[in-house]
DNA sequence: CACTCTGTCTACCATATGGTAGAGAGCAAT
DNA sequence: ATTGCTCTCTACCATATGGTAGACAGAGTG
């Protein structure tokens, strides 16, 4: 079955955000990519502002997803969780690579929208937050600011997926065997970083 | 003395161009910014390419010159040595946030400035290559791809210095105290990320 | 049939943008 | 004084963009 109009024009105007950046991708351009008017687009989306939201609400609403599943099925020890989580962002991630990208395009949104998004991800930070909190009471992670952690494990992970120039200048090329290999340097990266 | 209307238009550009991306900026912003007319941009230089090329140029060739400095008076310890380059590039990415937010727009641009600037860069990282690389086999860093760690370190640093949004989420705010605290946990986290 | 609702379209518009043409002011050299 | 050079400006243009107005086709419903 063919998704719906709606779905189709996210999808591309996800994919077009992400991989060029929201200004430089026009309205004209979506309605062409998914071969319809583009007044049929602000049919949907009654502005591009509008669409946009629409935009990171799924993607946002996917990431959590993806990430909430690979919680709830790794053991429960922290390095592993850790892992988990980052295999599970790494597919799509490489897939898609827009959808990071697009994520990375938060810091230059009107204040309304990224607020909005951000609220969202926000409990997904508070868990991981307390989570981390406890792990390292715990000695079973380095001691640190839980939140600090958090946030450079996320800028480590999306700036390592949305700068191929800084893997392409470092002599990496993206072939199937590079991914592997990124991923496992990724992960021990990581894992390094955070061990007690 | 006051600076050449060229250095003006260069410093306000890449403000700009790094603050809210390159695509989102007019050249009469610029312009306006500089207290300048629009022409007078196009008169140094003749298009909003050359422009970008210009803007590019300069930053890569002042932080490839703080990382040198920052090297050449380091101690010969590869943490250390790292511990250097953080603090170095630390400074003016706080002091101009727009300095890295330009280089992540690099991935954005037309293929030929790109990959000029690569070329500027590359040197710098063709260095750190073999410079990891004899320091793991000297056993004073982890063992792994050296060229990845050092897109992993880039990653990392760039990642959190360019997603204010990020850090935010995570609780944190961008006071003295704050800047502080943030450089010693990233120092902390890169340390114990390469560390044997 | 008439009426409305949904979804898509063509035609059009106001504005912003990158860029061109060319004038004029200041200044140094002939 | 004249010429030429450097730098800045006003005036203008072609195009692209986000968005409006409204027509039209089809489906469901009275």
């Amino acid at each position: 079955m063919r998704p719906s109009t709606r779905d189709r024009i996210l999808t591309s105007a996800t994919d077009l955000f992400g991989l060029r950046g929201v200004d430089a991708v026009s309205l004209d351009l979506i309605a062409t990519d998914v071969g319809v008017a583009k007044q049929t687009l602000l049919y949907w989306f009654p502005s591009k502002d509008e669409l946009l939201e629409g935009v990171l609400a799924q993607a946002a609403a996917e990431l959590v997803l993806v990430i909430d599943a690979a919680l709830r099925s790794a053991p429960d020890e922290p390095l592993e969780r850790l892992d988990a989580v980052v295999r599970a962002v790494f597919r799509p991630a490489v897939r898609r690579p827009a959808l990071l990208g697009l994520i990375r395009e938060v810091s230059r949104l009107p204040a309304g929208v990224a607020e909005q998004l951000t609220g969202r991800v926000q409990p997904l930070a508070q868990r991981a937050h307390a989570y981390l909190q406890a792990e390292m009471n715990a000695g079973r992670l380095r001691r640190a600011d839980p939140g600090l952690i958090a946030a450079l494990c996320y800028a480590t992970v999306t700036g390592i997926a949305t700068e191929p120039e800084a893997l392409r200048v470092n002599g990496w090329e993206p072939s199937a065997a590079g991914l592997r290999r990124l991923r496992d340097e990724l992960r021990a990266f990581l894992r390094a970083a955070l061990a007690p």
